[in-house]
DNA sequence: GTCTATAAATCGATAGAC
DNA sequence: GTCTATCGATTTATAGAC
């Protein structure tokens, strides 16, 4: 059970936490700042080095990028989506699906604020894969609309409307959670599946 | 009745459209590639001029930016918030002002993009300037939640929150309304207006 | 009001030493 | 893996003619 916690990290994981860090930094300053008013000196001096030493882990500022904005896109798809397999009615699944989803967007807060800002800022590439993830997940979302009304458990409502609408309320989340609680964060989850699911008149 | 077309506009009148004009372009080109990735040529090419001559209309780039975001900020303060003091129940007062809303959005659509997404290319003063108009108008749209809270009307949920998540999911349809028509609006409208009245529950 | 020409500063990225 | 030094391109903004 006892293993030596002072043992040398092997490379690989040395060069994945160093990136790791970088991203984290770059993050944070993009989401002040907006990405194209920061620069690589400006990153390198939040994790100490200089400007040129980040191109030894990433071959261009725009990399940067596109490794902030691929967190926000595939760790919902490849964490939240199997709620919407799991066992239960659309409603809990769905239901599940929000509180994880608010949960992700406290957790990694500024990267979702730069993914949704500075998409124009990415090469068509970067952003067409970015935007498979995206719709991917909306296509889930609209698809367990779909079922939920299917069963008679949802009323009838564009499921397409409902989703993007959906989606963006949650994601707007990231906007104005800055330095929330656990609870917190809990408390938007329920009050907006509340709304969600028996809107204001009581 | 009859008036001379022909006649020349007064020099206020002209100074005016050719600013507008410029705003508009600008909208266009900062929405689809980002302001910061948008020079002072690229504007002065979409109104057929060379970019030293923007600086006749304009003292600088980020005036041209805030010129953008102060329309889409100011205007629906001016223009929606009046439906909030009109006759009516709270539901069809906020009813009103969703509808509004919505077409506000359709016809000011990438400049709302630009309010969105650029904010932290605004000079501080001007940013706060922005945001003096967009809280005032989330503070009345609270108000109005907790005016059908108090009658009855509306379900007792945290008038904060759920503000924060109506507008968000409100200004979220300028992200992907592209070229829709006055009724597609309009049926976006209903249904959303529906969902946050009666929710997903049949 | 628009032009040409250019100043002045900044930025992303590279080369090569250690 | 980080450094110093620097290139080359681009950008905002200004000066002054027309």
């Amino acid at each position: 059970m006892q293993e030596d916690d002072a043992e040398p990290l092997n490379p690989k994981t040395r060069r994945h936490l160093r990136r790791a860090e970088i991203v984290t930094a770059a993050a944070q300053i993009f989401a002040k700042n907006g990405y194209s008013n920061v620069g690589m000196r400006d990153i390198a001096d939040a994790v100490g080095i200089r400007g040129a030493s980040l191109y030894h882990h990433f071959p261009s500022k725009e990399e940067i990028l596109f490794a902030i904005c691929l967190t926000v896109t595939r760790e919902p798809v490849e964490e939240n989506l199997p709620l919407l397999d799991a066992a239960g009615t659309p409603s809990e699944r769905l239901a599940n699906l929000v509180r994880a989803h608010v949960r992700h967007l406290r957790g990694r807060r500024v990267e979702h604020l730069v993914g949704l800002h500075e998409r124009a800022s990415l090469t068509s590439e970067h952003l067409a894969e970015i935007d498979e993830y995206r719709q991917c997940y909306n296509h889930r979302v609209r698809d367990v609309l779909t079922a939920g009304m299917r069963s008679g458990e949802f009323r009838e409502l564009n499921p397409k409307v409902v989703a993007l609408g959906m989606l963006d309320m949650l994601n707007g989340v990231s906007g104005w959670i800055r330095g929330a609680s656990d609870d917190d964060v809990d408390e938007v989850a329920d009050i907006y599946l509340r709304l969600l699911f028996d809107g204001l008149r009581p």
